[in-house]
DNA sequence: TTTAACGTTTTGAAAATTTCAAACGTTACA
DNA sequence: TGTAACGTTTGAAATTTTCAAAACGTTAAA
């Protein structure tokens, strides 16, 4: 084994721990690292030899990473295969994924306030003070993460203009 | 049942789903929503009764919960029992607990373009580039949580000051 | 000291998830 | 058309996670 290959090996073993940390599946991130450290797109096959899994794990690992737009499916014009790259956005891309999460959680904030009021439910006066602060601190978060996305698409520019 | 135990039922299956979303167990949800809707501290006892659990997951759910600075244990004089209530900041808890994800994430590029230098492996343009995106987009996603952070502060006084 | 009230740890079972192998369906090319 | 090269789906097996029950340890009060 090169000493590329062992560090393409290294790379891919981190970015499974870092996915199950996030939740998600660790083969996800094996098959994100392996696609980052291409230079080129590669097909669902070798995806499965290079991670020594059958066709079968890898062809739903590669749908729900579409599905999630981190990874993209190319045609190749010589080849019947199906070759996947690297979506080119995959951060931003990841971080929006994160972003609908927190939506959500200022939803259910919104929503029992609502509920509260709504089916007059009294001695409720805690959990609505906590559903106030829940809602203000996701709404805040959100415009962070705007205001955060705007730059990049600035920066992202500079570092590719380069 | 009385409207308000079933906003409450209600309120706890929706943390329980909005914590297995986040890669967290449901449980977890469930007990961060019951102590969210109690004005009061509970007893590991008692939130096994009101959640339907044994004594075991629930002792291991609130130590869980503990560590991530989520929920804390308060001693009642009158009582021999454990007593555990909300973080006052369990929403910027939550949200620290991310941001130290993502600082993995930013230290995962910034060592592996190390490696490819120090390790003279050519042939990783490709990677380097990437890792390079990569580093930078932590970077600059760091700097705004912290503006939030920062902000949120205020905000949040604002909201208890009144 | 002894006893009873607790929370924690352990163990085995159950449930959920992941995985492979094989069957299947589709499509391109002969 | 027929055939071979694909990716997808399915069902069973393996692994991991979750859970309850019970054993255990600790502490407070008698």
């Amino acid at each position: 084994m090169t000493e590329k290959e062992k560090l393409e090996k290294e790379f891919i073993m981190n970015f499974g721990y870092a996915y199950k940390s996030f939740g998600l599946s660790k083969l996800m991130g094996h098959v994100v690292a392996l696609l980052l450290s291409s230079p080129k797109p590669i097909s669902l096959e070798e995806i499965a030899v290079r991670l020594n899994r059958s066709k079968g794990p890898i062809s739903q690992i590669t749908r729900r990473l579409r599905d999630n737009n981190l990874i993209r499916r190319v045609w190749q014009p010589t080849s019947r295969k199906d070759y996947y790259e690297i979506q080119p956005e995959i951060f931003e891309n990841a971080f929006r994924n994160n972003l609908d999460l927190n939506r959500n959680n200022r939803k259910i904030a919104k929503q029992f306030q609502m509920e509260i009021k709504n089916r007059n439910i009294d001695n409720a006066d805690v959990l609505q003070q906590r559903l106030i602060e829940m809602e203000r601190f996701y709404e805040l978060m959100d415009k962070h993460y705007q205001n955060f996305l705007d730059e990049w698409e600035v920066k992202r520019e500079e570092i590719y203009s380069k």
